[in-house]
DNA sequence: ATTTCTATGTTTGTTAACGTACAGACATAT
DNA sequence: ATATGTCTGTACGTTAACAAACATAGAAAT
């Protein structure tokens, strides 16, 4: 089954390692769909199972007490779900909720916590890819306070192109606006301007992408920036 | 000259430790002096020490490209410096500014790096703290986007007084504007609408907090949230 | 004592985003 | 075919924060 992987695609942290180290891994590993709206973990969960997507899309959500607003990230086959396991942590504070369908290298939480503890080489890259991830929390808090709605929309419709690698992106406007925390209106505002620059046009339901090289001047320089760290750190 | 530490208060974290472990990692510590604007780490130094703040306040920064901003957090004897050479990075993406001076515990890179190893117990500790930042980390992301300058103020002045122990905050306007991203002016506002609540005075350079509790009531609930996520995790 | 610098206070007009409401368009189910 | 639900478009008044400019006041220096 696993062997499936290669013509399905691949987790990018997973290709850091040496064959030999991932081919130990993978044995580990169940390969498993993972289905729009399905919550992978959820808030204050013990974790059962951490995930490396190979293709699909999850969000990264942490609760905000007192609010009904959740601060979004995008999680794809450059990423893992979970990791805060790596820090011994076993209680989510956080909730991971698949985005677009697709699949997910999946392996119990003791046998990734005694993996971790035996290959360095593991630890060493997923280490370097919770940095990543707290300088992502650091950038958003950045976006979130200097730049409008259109940068931040452009931003976000690219971190889905590019997880995807897809240009159509299958989401609603209204769900958009919650992942910015602002309004369904604010969105569609942002998103009629997009599309009068022929950056995107959408219909309903689905966004599609014209020219990314355009939406990127659109968006803030946020979305390079991360990926910049990425690059850097990994 | 370590024996003084318990004369002056002590760190959070290290406090966390049994007496044993405590004390073999002291024999490798230094007791410092830290300074007004002393910069502990700046943007792209490779890490020489680490450091524990045993008294004082620093400020963790990260720039952001394009932009004369810098999102900011304080951190005092509840925390630690440099906390991603845990996780193996020795390049910074941040700096840590002194904002009160004091004192504080440093280790040099090296030995901090090989203690982690050899002491499953401190990374532990380590491990949850550096936790502890993430999840700060997307609450201001989210204080940011929702909470309104006033709100913002109060938890920032809140932050400092936990931080000192102290009623008196010296710092000018100037400065807080800076720590939260908005203008002098939106502070000067805020920190007005503050005082004729009667929780806080001011004068040229310095904050006095009058009423605790009801500047609680006046911030966001960021600043207890963050307070229980410390709790929880440590 | 006067000057200079720094910190705080206030004003004016502008803007992005808000809350709320409603209308039209499309999709699905019965 | 009709009804119901979901998605998108638009409008109106409100607000927090912005940018820029200027005024006042305390501290430090000469």
């Amino acid at each position: 089954m696993l062997n499936n992987i290669t013509a399905l695609g691949s987790n990018r942290l997973l290709n850091l390692l040496t064959d030999n180290c991932r081919q130990n891994l993978l044995t580990h590993c169940e390969l498993v769909s993972i289905n729009l709206d399905e919550v992978l973990c959820n808030l204050g969960d013990v974790i059962k199972y951490v995930y490396f997507p190979v293709e699909g899309i999850v969000s990264w959500e942490k609760k905000i007490t007192d609010s009904p607003y959740w601060v979004v990230t995008l999680i794809g086959n450059e990423g893992m779900i979970c990791i805060s396991l790596l820090l011994g942590i076993n209680e989510r504070s956080c909730r991971a909720v698949v985005q677009k369908s697709g699949f997910a290298l999946r392996i119990p939480a003791t046998i990734f916590t005694q993996q971790v503890e035996q290959k360095p080489a593991l630890s060493m890259i997923l280490n370097r890819y919770a940095n990543v991830m707290y300088n992502q929390a650091l950038q958003i808090a950045a976006c979130n306070l200097f730049h409008v709605i259109e940068n931040r929309l452009a931003r976000l419709l690219l971190m889905f192109q590019q997880r995807s690698q897809s240009d159509e992106i299958n989401i609603t406007q209204d769900k958009l606006a919650k992942m910015l925390g602002v309004r369904r209106v604010g969105v569609t505002k942002a998103a009629g301007s997009l599309q009068r620059k022929n950056l995107i046009s959408y219909i309903r339901g689905s966004v599609i992408i014209h020219d990314i090289a355009g939406l990127k001047k659109a968006s803030c320089g946020c979305y390079e920036a991360d990926n910049a760290t990425y690059n850097n750190m990994m």
